[in-house]
RNA sequence: GGAGGGAUGGCCGAGCGGUCAAUGGCAGCAGACUGUAAAUCUGCCGACUUAUGUCUACGAAGGUUCGAAUCCUUCUCCCUCCA
């Protein structure tokens, strides 16, 4: 492997999150004589981060650990317009309140991997609305859409594609890389920020920037683009039963979050490892000769690990503790999920396919029905295969009743 | 502006008057095997206290018919060709 001379480039291509850069041999000289500001741009298309928004994140975090300033860049201004990468469809257009709502909720997550503030190395937090909303029509296309040609943005791949599936792309998408390219250009003029990270499918809005920058500004500008994350088995990473694996707490709990990295496929544990958690290479270098069964502690570490730096260290032990008990001892943790059913409820009885649905375990009653005829509904860790018997207060241990679907999603039913 | 073609369940995609809650594939859930892994095999996969029952659903609104995802009319959106 090329040695580097920056920490900066040497971890992150250690790691495994080059994919492709503008011109890596003078971003690494340029990382090694003084601090470089670097940006990603995050678009407010939930409420939330997903998982898919967290190998960019981590960048940044290496690149603030190594001496360097991170800006997240809030797309206030390009949420309105909409990324057309990765698209069949236009994406449906949020209004402005929406769109700051979700912003201001999706800034408690960055905060837990980047140290804000105003030292020199600090992360900023800046939202392209500032610059975008007020832009003018007629300046703005003579400063900057005479530097782009319809040329060469044909031949951007989320333009490209949209064109040969034969999908609408509207004027306004259009715009899209034309805006994300001047996003980078202010933040130069603004923050001296010389370098873009991004995922690979940012590539071309990167490049754009890139351009951009040596046309007006006349600067070297830098595209840095990880690789897309897969699983082994070749699936977008992200996706569970329960929808995409969000950052925030209120729409996935620490113990869910704990729960899909524990499950992590055999052949992606070391990759994650480098990727998702601090652990020194040498110490991944141990965990990932472990073979067999022996691989589940590493998968253990790569959760712990991976929560703690989302939901700090004491969520993260308790997340770990619940799967410990519920897994390996069969018993109870209390972080899973609950529901509480009233006393006198109970008394008279309720269906198993109601307590099912209730405690979050099936979306429908049919659902907790089939669930319980198919065999994988489990009651105080009793078969349950009648899904008409009625559960009672005899069923109570311990002040609960513990309902299982399947071997790994439980729910416990607390009374009041 | 003119002429054609299309819109079906989370996605892709059959069906073209009854037997259609709609073939198939993907995704998902469960079971078996395992290591809370992968692969494989099996079952399930609109809702309703489950019922040879009811309701909702094949772009939207009307109509024809004993009966419509399927036929007709209007509308909306998309695609192709011509201008």
């Amino acid at each position: 492997m090329t040695q580097y001379r920056s920490d900066l480039i040497q971890t992150l291509t250690a790691r495994g999150f080059l994919h492709q850069c503008t011109n890596l041999e003078a971003l690494d000289a340029k990382a090694t004589s003084g601090v470089v500001t670097a940006y990603v741009g995050y678009d407010a298309t939930a409420d939330s981060l997903h998982i898919g928004n967290l190998v960019s994140i981590m960048m940044l975090r290496w690149l603030q650990k190594t001496g360097h300033r991170p800006i997240t860049l809030m797309g206030g201004g390009t949420t309105k317009i909409g990324d057309p990468s990765g698209r069949d469809e236009t994406r449906v257009l949020q209004d402005d309140a929406t769109i700051n709502a979700r912003i201001a909720s999706l800034q408690t997550a960055f905060g837990r991997y980047l140290a804000y503030g105003t030292g020199k190395t600090d992360a900023l937090m800046v939202n392209n609305a500032d610059w975008l909303d007020g832009l003018q029509y007629i300046p703005f296309l003579r400063d900057i859409g005479r530097h782009f040609t319809i040329n060469r943005m044909l031949t951007m791949d989320s333009v490209k594609l949209r064109l040969e599936r034969e999908q609408p792309l509207t004027f306004l998408e259009f715009n899209y890389m034309i805006l994300q390219g001047y996003d980078f250009v202010e933040l130069y003029r603004r923050f001296g920020c010389t370098l873009q990270l991004g995922g690979s499918d940012q590539w071309g809005n990167i490049i754009q920037g890139v351009d951009l920058g040596r046309r007006v500004v006349d600067a070297e500008l830098f595209g840095f683009t990880c690789p897309l994350i897969t699983t082994s088995s070749g699936a977008k990473m992200g996706k569970t039963a329960a929808g995409a694996v969000w950052l925030k707490a209120e729409r996935f709990s620490p113990y869910d979050y704990y729960q899909f990295w524990r499950n992590t496929e055999d052949g992606d544990v070391g990759r994650f490892l480098k990727l998702f958690t601090d652990l020194p290479l040498e110490e991944i270098a141990r965990l990932e000769k472990l073979e067999g069964a022996e691989i589940n502690d590493a998968k253990k570490v790569l959760a712990l690990e991976a929560t703690t730096l989302l939901h700090g260290a004491e969520a993260a032990k308790d997340a770990a503790e619940t799967a410990r008990k519920t897994f390996e001892q069969g018993g109870i943790g209390d972080d899973l999920p609950t529901v509480e059913i009233s006393a006198t409820e109970l008394k008279t009885g309720i269906p198993a396919w109601s307590l099912f649905q209730r405690a979050g375990l099936a979306e429908s009653n049919g659902e907790a029905r089939r669930l319980i005829r198919g065999g994988g509904a489990k009651v105080n860790d009793q078969k349950c295969d009648d899904e008409n018997v009625m559960v009672t207060a005899d069923a109570v241990v311990d002040g609960v009743i513990k309902l299982s679907a399947g071997k790994k999603r439980h729910a416990i039913v607390k009374l009041t």
